[in-house]
DNA sequence: TAAATAGTGTCTGTAAGACACTATTAT
DNA sequence: ATAATAGTGTCTTACAGACACTATTTA
């Protein structure tokens, strides 16, 4: 037996002794704020704790990892939009990692954020184990009406703060549409989101230079002039655009000092 | 005793019977990517590890999560810092969380990744408990020449990818330049990160314009024409620029789906 | 003077902003 | 014809790229 082999050995023989709950560890959890766009707004699926601590409060999608069954955080977050949602091929990007003292009344707490955007159209909610309800609830701001439990709402308002960065710069919204939209309705959706009315015609140049959409065959008639309908491109990434749309100061990912 | 009380007295009576350890939990942690620059290069912190799993291996500087002092996860990675550079404040950003089943031989882990950027200058470094070596590794092409335990080497390629890609956009280089720097120190810099000769003209224009330098008094001179030495403004944040300096194409942060 | 490094003048290119304009439908 | 929505023509603006040029030092 070699040196290397010995180490190995004593390698294994560490881990075979290893005991996992020798050390006290944080609990980790994953959240999810899945977006959408119904009636013409901006809407965050947000659910009613059945459970303590903060029953019946309302709060975003998420919960423990399985460690039988998920093989990474990633997919912990899209077995809880399933659940919920039944959509299995979202955008979902991870956002970032909250883990304190004090945002759990149990002890320190890790969560990791996603956020996922999904079409509006036949999405069928349930509610599932610990929650007494699920519903969409308007985001305005950053900010839902119900009083989110834990330290959701900030959770939230740092997603919809990305959400509209990075909308400033790539083609994100398009992840929000139906299968097949015409370009001013992906305008009201990039509108919708920004707060902020954009021009057509550079809007429209901008969408078009990507080369992310696809013209399709058919028009949409709708009582005024049809629209050319487009759907995204199959193999088409999200795309970063080189110049911002010129709007609120973008200042995210501020670094500590 | 209003229905209010009623369901607070139940939540206060759920957490005194809490049981942290009733369900299993990954294990935490947070590793920092610690960039410098020396002898004109790139370099990242590393350790060597003294004890199991690993053992001998280099590693990026982390470690658990201290629940009595550390109030959050920002808190343990600056102390990681503190403790091996003597560093205080550094830019500091969160780049991503990596949790899965097979990045540790002990079973689900999570780790928390921080890159930071540290000026060169009078930093003495300290193994510490857990490290039997500590030192700068050179950083080419987002890898060293070390081999590294766990999935650091991972960590490392998506710390320095981040880093590449945020300096098209961003004025980060200048965590990592001393007090006092000339502008062309600062293109080097630029030019080092990015591996891409920059235009002088272009370069000065781009940095003056984003008005994140104070000129000082006095010029360096060393052996031909002396240079105009700059300070970053006390008050300058970050200076996220509207277009992208145009090098490799950009494809950060994409999706599943 | 030459060598070396700091810094400028100025033209071109590209994509966004602004905004008036045309096009196609239903009634 | 009018209202409503889709879509265009085209001028301006902002800032990056390119590259030749000038400036200030030491030896």
């Amino acid at each position: 037996m070699n040196q290397n082999d010995a180490l190995l050995m004593s390698e294994a023989e560490f881990l075979r002794r290893y005991n996992p709950s020798e050390y006290a560890r944080p609990s980790t959890s994953v959240d999810a704020a899945i977006f959408t766009v119904k009636d013409g707004s901006l809407h965050v699926l947000l659910i009613k704790r059945s459970e303590h601590p903060y029953k019946d409060s309302w709060t975003l999608v998420g919960g423990y990892i399985d460690m039988e069954s998920d093989i990474d955080l990633m997919a912990t977050a899209k077995r809880k939009l399933e659940e919920k949602t039944g959509v299995k091929t979202p955008y979902l990007e991870q956002l970032v990692t909250i883990g304190n003292k004090s945002r759990d009344p149990r002890g320190w707490s890790v969560t990791t954020v996603y956020f996922a955007l999904i079409p509006g159209a036949g999405v069928e909610l349930k509610a599932g184990l610990g929650a007494s309800e699920i519903r969409w609830a308007k985001v305005s701001n950053g900010k839902v009406k119900e009083k989110l439990g834990f330290d959701h709402a900030l959770l939230l308002s740092d997603s919809f703060e990305r959400l509209r960065s990075k909308v400033l710069y790539t083609s994100l919204p398009v992840y929000l549409m139906p299968k097949t939209f015409s370009l001013r309705d992906l305008q009201k959706m990039y509108e919708l989101i920004l707060n902020q009315p954009l021009d057509p015609k550079s809007f429209r140049r901008r969408i078009l230079n990507a080369e992310i959409l696809a013209a399709t065959a058919t028009l949409r008639h709708n009582g005024t002039r049809p629209a050319q309908l487009y759907r995204l491109k199959k193999t088409a990434p999200t795309h970063f655009f080189m110049r911002s749309i010129e709007g609120p100061i973008r200042s995210e990912n501020r670094a500590s000092s």
